[in-house]
DNA sequence: CTTGACCTTACAGTCACTGGAACCCTTACT
DNA sequence: AGTAAGGGTTCCAGTGACTGTAAGGTCAAG
């Protein structure tokens, strides 16, 4: 299987799936006349990787996920601490952006947003209403 | 005043303020020695930069804030609208992660997490429960 | 025999910094 | 006058995870 099928099945772009090999993540075959041959084994490693990217795990996180995956000796203890870290991250991300969120919002209610000059937005940018506290 | 004191009044770091004024988001003055030199209003400027990235917009559209807020016959309504698209690629990017986390949490609840290699979670990445929908 | 759709490599670009090397300037202390 | 600490300067490379592009090889159909 070329890399166009092995991208149609695991809904990676055929980039990615070459910069993965380039990486070390999946090492496909090749066939005489050079391209990448996937075997079965190849796709179910894609789409591995394909759902642990999909979760956010970073590349690196998908090769020690692979590697667990692949050690049927694993203790599952590991990969419950990797994906609870992870969920971590994610939880303070998205405390993040929701803090954002909530002062662009205010300050986005208070623009009128007509044609004339006046605009809280870029006053609460220029530090002109730190009195109310919003940045 | 220099580079250092201009990072402490900003929050920026120096090495930031350098690329800042590398990329034409700033042009500071230069003394006799070759060290930057920061005005007032180099000051406010970095400032409203160091709150514009702190609110998650692009360099780009720092600049383009800048100008706006420089611009004094500017259309309040040009901002407003930069930040609602603002405000809709985070909101986008919190349901992602939102989703994420939800569906991580699920597989990491059913993983019991101790010595033994059984693990919901690396199932769930390899497709083993694609019946009950997770991933 | 050519067209078009595939495949290959290699290199540059993205975004917003960050680290590091090598060197210059200023200030304080001996 | 020497020196050591703690600024500053430039330039180049690296980050993460791709993505774009150029230049070319291969294959199946008409």
């Amino acid at each position: 299987m070329n890399i166009g099928e092995a991208s149609n099945s695991s809904g990676l772009p055929a980039k990615t799936i070459r910069y993965y090999e380039e990486i070390g993540l999946i090492s496909p075959d090749r066939t005489d006349n050079g391209y990448r041959d996937f075997s079965e084994t190849h796709l179910h490693k894609l789409a591995f990787l394909s759902r642990a990217r999909g979760l956010g795990f970073t590349i690196e996180d998908c090769r020690t996920l692979m590697s667990l995956y692949e050690d049927t000796g694993r203790a599952s203890a590991d990969v419950k601490t990797m994906a609870r870290e992870h969920l971590d991250k994610m939880a303070h991300k998205i405390a993040e952006l929701k803090a954002m969120q909530a002062t662009l919002s205010e300050l986005v209610n208070k623009c009128h947003g007509d044609d004339r000059p006046d605009c809280p937005i870029l006053q609460g940018l220029a530090g002109e209403n730190t009195a109310k506290g919003i940045l």
